[in-house]
DNA sequence: ACCTGAACACCGTTCAAGT
DNA sequence: ACCTGAACACCGTTCAAGT
């Protein structure tokens, strides 16, 4: 019935389409192979299991990023760029993103963003266990800031698209939250992100300049 | 047959068990149903879906959080305390973390830390609009880093607990993460954690003082 | 008010049968 | 080699029936 032939990256797509189509709790096998107008049991015979499908969505989406890197950027911009094109999930991919954060790969489309964060970090003359720290806390703070984008991120960026919800805030439990609803209900995510971005590079240049002392 | 009667708190109670025990794929009403020794059809009395039973489980644990707040402490040790508060939730329920962190709570379990990081931010005298963004900010690498410590984020911390992963690791292709298999393989979360947010505090108490001129 | 079994519409995956 | 339907052991939830 399929005008192609049935193959992985086929599957890939559609699970990926079917995600963002009607977000990550919807995404089945069965669901998927009725997308593609087949029998359940013909995607095994392309993805042996759910969990290797979904790590191929993760690892689709990675490998999706635009990495420009140039090498002769001062360091900043070229730190900059990279986080930023990490970003680029939620915008492209919103409802996979936490499918893609949430998924353990060991293949290079993950591990070249690796990398070549490593080797900007190493290049501007930070030692091995520096590269690999600062580089976990640019993730962490990507990653964190990726499920605020997504919507998936609890309670702490409360009171959101309605000012009744405001309106439910308890002002003497909650003085603070309540006098700040107009701050919390609204979120720039690119400017918010800018924002923890360049503290983090400014606080890691610090470091560096502290280090010829 | 349950020696004590069927409630909310001991539903939870048995989800957070079982999430604890199994993982949190492992979750089903009928699972916990069977564990309380009641039929499934029991748990509705008490909870009207799985969906509003996992907030429950994600508004239990985020309510054990011990937050010590010493009004009259310096701020950056008030900040350093709620951090820290918030990273327990990692070691005390580590494989409830993921559904804490990906449920928007509107509660006030969900609410209280976020009224008393406002209340620290605003009492050294930051604007409503920089605590927001500065609380944020926090928030974003305290989920992303609960995330790395509970083994959930990707790649970005690739090559764990098999030296033999690492020689798989195309030395060619990935020259910097070759060479640093060692400094990637091992992971001091709690070391991890304090540099990053004593990166954040030093950056945010930078802004602060730049603040007089 | 609380408990419950049967039933319904879903899952992922195995297996044996087709081409 | 690829596709597939039937079958199995699961899901969450509705409903009607019990106490």
């Amino acid at each position: 019935m399929p005008v192609e032939p049935l193959s992985r990256p086929r599957i890939v797509a559609a699970a990926i389409d079917l995600i963002e189509r009607e977000g990550a709790d919807a995404i089945s096998m069965r669901r998927i192979a009725a997308d593609l107008g087949v029998g359940v049991m013909s995607l095994y015979n392309h993805v042996p299991n759910k969990a290797t499908l979904l790590d191929a969505v993760a690892e689709t989406v990675l490998s999706g990023i635009e990495f420009t890197d140039d090498p002769d950027a001062d360091w900043t911009d070229r730190v900059r760029m990279q986080a930023r094109a990490f970003r680029q999930i939620a915008h492209h991919y919103p409802r996979c993103t936490m499918v893609v954060v949430s998924r353990q790969l060991q293949s290079p489309a993950g591990m070249l963003p690796v990398e070549r964060a490593l080797a900007t970090l190493r290049s501007v003359g930070f030692d091995g266990e520096e590269a690999v720290r600062i580089l976990r806390m640019f993730i962490a703070y990507i990653v964190g800031s990726l499920l605020r984008e997504v919507g998936v991120t609890p309670t702490f960026a409360p009171v959101h698209h309605s000012q009744v919800d405001i309106e439910k805030v308890d002002p003497v439990l909650f003085p603070e939250t309540r006098s700040l609803a107009v701050e919390l209900g609204a979120c720039d995510h690119e400017a918010e992100f800018e924002f923890g971005m360049e503290l983090l590079i400014q606080a890691i240049a610090g470091r560096l300049a502290g280090r010829g002392r």
